[in-house]
DNA sequence: TATAATTTTTAGGTTTGTCTAAATTTTATT
DNA sequence: AATAAAATTTAGACAAACCTAAAAATTATA
């Protein structure tokens, strides 16, 4: 069981995000998720590739080696149960918990983050919903979205409700909407992001960006 | 609000337990205390008097200024927070803790650690049963002392037992010893540091060491 | 398909934090 | 008080993780 520097840590995360999108990962793109220079992606690339983390070709991108996804995969649990941690304990928002979990997620004592697992009670999901790789990497597929995300036309129900301020569930009991509401989006407005959500039998409305980002559904 | 590196944080934590014992601070002892070689304190201490952190002419030892102390203070506040946590919240053992509060120290955001305060219910002491500072650095006296530092022929009364496994309940029923119970310590075998232990009225016995540091006792 | 533009790598440098070995200063001892 | 011993600092190196500028390779375009 290698260690890894907090360094390394970023860079093995980042690549995993980026390989989701495309078959294989540039040097300018991971350079820009990790706000660095590609010259340094470069040097830190030959190390990792060293220590068979990826596969890598000078000029041909990269890519994880299986080994490599397991540490992404205890890292990011690492980084969501913090998330979960801090929002659900110490009642950060749900925008605040990114930043202090990106310090928390290279503590690596695993006995630490396997009784932090059992003491919030082996949540699946972070409180942006996305999910938490078990102790083996395995992760639930969830069924539940961010309203964000969600293709036009698609009618969805609401599935939970993230960061319950009194403001914002004063504001979709005025909409009236509530958790198992069916609704879907008509129409993006790329100025703003906003949307224009319908309900059933009542007449359509815009929803703010910030708002869709606090609500999730999931699909019929 | 200067930051600091997790080097310069854990030889400001050192040098501060160091001169709770002595007037000032040699280059070998804080060398000794951080595992580290005499010339790399040396280097160090040049840096941290160039930020006024301590008071250092070459030769003559070391201690912290003022604004010195207030990180120290900061740092070992977070270290106890933490090591609380892991003890009440995380079930650590109170000998596990101090490891992976090493870690956890070094986090820090001031938010996180105001906020795992008021989670935990602001408490004064840490498992070890040393005081926490507050947040503006200030300390609770405790009349409370593991058993293990108590002095000899001082009656004093059980005010704390840590650590509390089925095996040391167990014990401490056995020896009829529990919290108010009244007793002394009539000799120290510095063999293997085990303590003979008299309570009123019964015939005096043996205590090893590893049980005595679980027990905290108050002074009259 | 040359050539231009872009991407990536290499070369060489900087900072931080560490080290060993040698020099210097302080302290202890005869 | 002179010298030996111990403590401390300096000098010079090294590894990690970054950087800039230049060179090389790849990709896009005229």
């Amino acid at each position: 069981m290698v260690n890894f520097s907090t360094s390394e840590e970023n860079h093995i995360k980042t690549i995993f995000h980026l390989q989701q999108k495309a078959e294989t990962v540039t040097t300018n793109e991971l350079a820009e998720g990790l706000h660095t220079k590609p010259a340094s992606v470069t040097d830190m690339l030959k190390k990792l590739k060293a220590k068979k983390i990826v596969h890598y070709q000078p000029y041909q991108g990269f890519r994880l080696t299986a080994e490599g996804e397991k540490q992404a995969l205890s890292i990011i649990r690492r980084h969501r149960l913090w998330e979960y941690f801090l929002s659900e304990k110490l009642n950060f928002k749900w925008d605040e918990v990114h930043e202090v979990a990106e310090d928390l997620e290279h503590v690596s004592s695993s006995k630490l983050i396997e009784r932090l697992d059992e003491f919030l009670g082996f949540p699946k999901f972070d409180p942006h919903g996305d999910p938490i790789p078990d102790n083996l990497g395995r992760v639930e597929i969830s069924h539940q979205q961010i309203l964000t995300g969600t293709p036009l036309n698609k009618i969805v129900a609401v599935s939970q409700i993230k960061n319950q301020t009194p403001a914002l569930l004063d504001m979709l009991k005025h909409q009236q909407i509530q958790i198992g509401t069916k609704l879907e989006i008509k129409k993006r407005f790329p100025f703003d992001n906003s949307l224009e959500i319908k309900i059933r039998n009542k007449p359509a409305f815009t929803m703010s960006e910030q708002q869709a980002q606090n609500i999730f559904v999931k699909h019929g």
